[in-house]
DNA sequence: GCTTAATCCTTCCGATCTGGACAAATTCAT
DNA sequence: ATGAATTTGTCCAGATCGGAAGGATTAAGC
């Protein structure tokens, strides 16, 4: 864990942070969650994220303590802006009825999925085995946005409008078929010639979802 | 590769194939089937291979050459099993209507992904990036099945039984929601509290698979 | 059966990579 | 300009890969 992040729970510093530690941390974690994304926890070495950060690699002993922590720190730092775009754009539809805002929930889902498939590739990595990392994950950030969007679509069940049956079960459904398929792109782009990247291929993902998955709507 | 396999594509061996050394394969390729499911190719040694195995980590050269060769041998095996299991549960349904036929596939394939979660383990691992060994899989395994199966389900789409659409990005989600549910398992049991590993509760999934993805049927 | 040669296994080695530790050098806020 | 914050260069002990070389096992032919 970097000094400074140490000192917002100790006593204060008595220098501040420079620029260029920011900078350096910021490489450290954009690159870190490429490459773990990519290889997973043990396929990384230390050496390699310095490398694609363009950063010497005892600089991650001396921001992040070690490979484990800078892995939550990178992890931490992607979940939560994931919960933040999800939550606000939740915020612009408050208004709307049930129906609008399961769709807008699948086409915001969908489109972060997309812009940042570390994500969800992550959550496949790590779901692979169990570990420490494993457990962080799912008690510090799935579980809670979980339980959350579970309850919208139990609601959602109870009105017709989802298909009856376990609505965690349901949910998913709902969320592998989104993040999932946009984690296996590649591989989906070499079997079924579908390219995510193409105008309007995302959009038509999220309208099969919400076809699918909230019939009786036409879904477009 | 090993001598007894290249025999069957050369000329004879002078010598037969000892049985030891059959079962040192098996073993190995059980282990690595196991290791690279969890760990990714990179993330796995082959002296983690040979200590599953119970096996001197030379033999891989022996028997495989290199680690390349052992997990092609490895994934070519557990996908030679699946669509030999595929296509036998499928003959015995060749006289059932099209519906029926979809539903047995349905289940076949969310028990087959239960049993064997390596399956879908090594296709996300090896989705997360470019790759010989991802092209080799696309081309091989997936991308065969895949073409036979989304032709059927284009029947079934034109016969007003599965929702409409792109029928490839409509297999691709139907197949997560299977294969890529159950090599999630883990994670799921921590968030959502479903264990797949109880009583009926795979049914549970292939039931809300076949309700969600081809309606008008009460689906159980 | 007994030999013998192919097949299979084990013991070793060298080069490289691993996560992490450390002190010396540099940069920057004060 | 001073000293803390940050970076750099270097080192370590252990794990890694692929493979060489020789020993043990076993099928095939006598």
């Amino acid at each position: 864990m970097s000094e400074a992040v140490a000192a917002t729970e100790a006593e204060k510093p008595a220098r501040k942070q420079q620029q260029r530690s920011l900078v350096t941390q910021h490489k450290l974690l954009d690159a870190a969650t490429e490459a773990f994304s990519e290889n997973g926890f043990k396929g990384t070495s230390t050496r390699d994220i310095a490398e694609r950060a363009g950063v010497h690699h005892p600089l991650i002993t001396y921001h992040f303590k070690n490979k484990d922590q800078l892995w939550r720190a990178a992890t931490d730092r992607i979940f939560r802006e994931f919960n933040i775009s999800l939550v606000k754009a939740m915020a612009e539809v408050s208004e709307a009825d049930p129906r609008a805002r399961a769709e807008a929930f699948v086409r915001t889902y969908v489109r972060y999925a997309y812009q940042r498939p570390a994500l969800h590739k992550i959550i496949l990595q790590e779901s692979s085995k169990p570990s420490d990392r494993l457990d962080w994950l799912v008690e510090n950030h799935l579980r809670p946005l979980f339980d959350e969007v579970v309850k919208s679509l139990k609601v959602l069940q109870e009105m017709g409008i989802a298909p009856a049956g376990n609505p965690a079960l349901l949910f998913n459904m709902i969320r592998v078929s989104a993040g999932g398929l946009l984690a296996l792109s590649l591989e989906i782009k070499g079997t079924s010639d579908i390219d995510f990247d193409d105008e309007g291929e995302l959009d038509k993902l999220a309208d099969m979802i919400i076809r699918v998955f909230f019939p009786s709507s036409a879904g477009d």
